[in-house]
DNA sequence: CTGAAAGCGCTTACAG
DNA sequence: CTGAAAGCGCTTACAG
């Protein structure tokens, strides 16, 4: 079946292509009402769709963005990208979004197919392992913002959580509530990760502040894979943690099947806060104490800077990175 | 900056754009070994990049497919979406998922917006309130796969759960279990949906099977909002259920809600099981015994269907539907 | 107020 | 073995 074009609908109005397309891009100025008319009702008769690929091709702009996270298995990802989509869906901008799954060869590949499909921009939780590309897009002037890690050097803000800050304020509520043997466990990457660093370093600083002992052997980095044998290590320390700050969700939920299997009671034998909410918390026995990222205002927020830089043509930005504040969610697991 | 483009390469290396394209197009059959060295160096001097949308508009295919979910909140669809994503990335066709939102009207928005982008085929969960938009599409050949739900009367088969063998498994383990007063709990929408309808059947057969009666009291069909209404309701009866079968994994979790709130105890006082798979199911306290899907099977059976479809050009197919075999995992909620 | 013509960046028969 | 030409379905100055 032959798809209807421009040309039809030209035809069976009786008028120009031209004309046609004045119509639907709601240039009205100067047409006569009866052409319109016509224009219209040969439109819903031959049921004409326009084809957006044709119109991309000629106006260099294909309404749609992509998103490339890092890795979709963190709740974080998912939720920031439907704010994205929310924000850009005013604007009637679209949404490719792709996981690099924290392989920065994947990472590359999306990024070049999604420029072969010409979105407009890219929205990239950067795996850290494509620096030069990164720097090309911009030489390029293409539009790039990035969220959760920043990329050192390169005049591109990021939509980041107050790393410090959330870690902070985890470890001063582990304080408030008496504990003083505290842990952190993030997950690691071979590349460093801004929100892992500056997790810890608050985490440090906060203790420090607090003239606690900064301990190495609380201090904990290791792939998802090793997180159970790295607690098994932890908590047969001559002093083990009371307490443990999970770095991110997937981390907290290692450290939740974990005390499950050794039947470890939360809080009483091990208190536990987990930064990024998920979705369980509020009903798991015992419900668990979390820092959430605000990540609508944080997926609407890169939305915006990248539509702007879209419109006016820029890669480069002189801002600062954009930080977002954390907020405690007291439940039961401390 | 001006993007490369095929013109440019052409010159560079002194060939002309016919002859590059047959080079990206890997027609190198009678292609001089010199002209081949020179049009790759040029590629790669010139750091060009094909454009997808030129090259879409004129072979009238743009190796994008689409998904519609119904809703993204359930699990199921982001893994089935997922492992759509891996099936079709094999044949190198890439995806743009859209969340109807249990919402005809968005889902007709979306599948509008699919087909001017011009993507070659949709993989939709069915709202099931288009049905003339779906025989719209099958007149035009336009080439679409149904999954999780399926649209009686179309010749377009669906990919699908054998819901009612799935939820006959969960009620005959709760009465081997022992248990007798047995609920069933699914959330409601205002159209009809194959899954919920299936496996209310399900379970009314298996009771009946069994010789224990079938009870309204027990079947409860509500909007996701009013389940802990309704089960207040129902474990206000004056011989309560002792078991409950959750329709979906966000029954389940405003169960687990209600049973957490409540303080009730679990297998004690009330037993559960699950359809669909949850992240917490294993260290949930107790761990929730559940009914999973092969999502994965699922997803790349929708994804081979689809993309054959769209090779064949056809959009109809006399295949009944697929339907897939349910795990049960056994833990200990009841 | 409307139409003819050029052009977006590719691909593809076809000619030589 | 390679190139000239037409065309995919639109949009956009420009002419009248």
């Amino acid at each position: 079946m032959k798809p209807i074009t421009i040309t039809d609908v030209a035809q069976h109005a009786k008028v120009s292509k031209s004309t046609v397309s004045q119509y639907l891009n709601k240039r009205y100025d100067y047409m006569g009402e009866s052409t319109k008319l016509r224009i219209e009702d040969s439109i819903n008769e031959l049921g004409y769709q326009p084809n957006y690929v044709a119109r991309s091709l000629k106006q260099k702009s294909t309404k749609t963005i992509g998103v490339i996270v890092a890795n979709i298995l963190h709740n974080f990802s998912t939720e920031v990208s439907r704010a994205i989509e929310d924000a850009c869906h005013v604007d009637d901008f679209h949404l490719i979004v792709c996981n690099a799954d924290d392989d920065p060869h994947k990472e590359k590949k999306y990024i070049d197919m999604l420029r072969a499909k010409q979105v407009d921009g890219i929205i990239i939780f950067p795996t850290g392992g494509n620096i030069d590309l990164y720097e090309k897009m911009l030489r390029e002037e293409y539009p790039v913002v990035f969220v959760d890690r920043s990329v050192p050097g390169l005049p591109v803000s990021s939509i980041m959580l107050k790393n410090e800050k959330a870690a902070s304020m985890a470890v001063q509520h582990f304080i408030t509530r008496g504990y003083r043997r505290i842990a952190i466990m993030t997950t690691t990457l071979t590349r460093s990760v801004t929100p892992r660093i500056e997790r810890i370093e608050g985490y440090k600083d906060t203790l420090t502040r607090y003239k606690l002992p900064v301990r190495d052997d609380y201090i904990n980095s290791v792939p998802r894979s090793d997180i159970q044998m790295q607690l098994d290590r932890m908590l047969q320390l001559d002093d083990p943690p009371e307490a443990i700050l999970a770095g991110n969700d997937l981390t907290l939920i290692e450290i939740l099947k974990y005390t499950k299997q050794h039947d470890i009671k939360i809080p009483d034998e091990i208190a536990i806060i987990g930064i990024d909410d998920v979705s369980f918390a509020s009903f798991y026995t015992p419900a668990i104490t979390t820092i959430s990222q605000p990540t609508f205002e944080m997926g609407k927020k890169a939305a915006e800077l990248l539509l702007y830089k879209i419109r006016q043509q820029k890669a480069e930005d002189q801002h600062p990175d954009y930080r977002f504040e954390p907020t405690l969610i007291e439940r039961d697991s401390v």
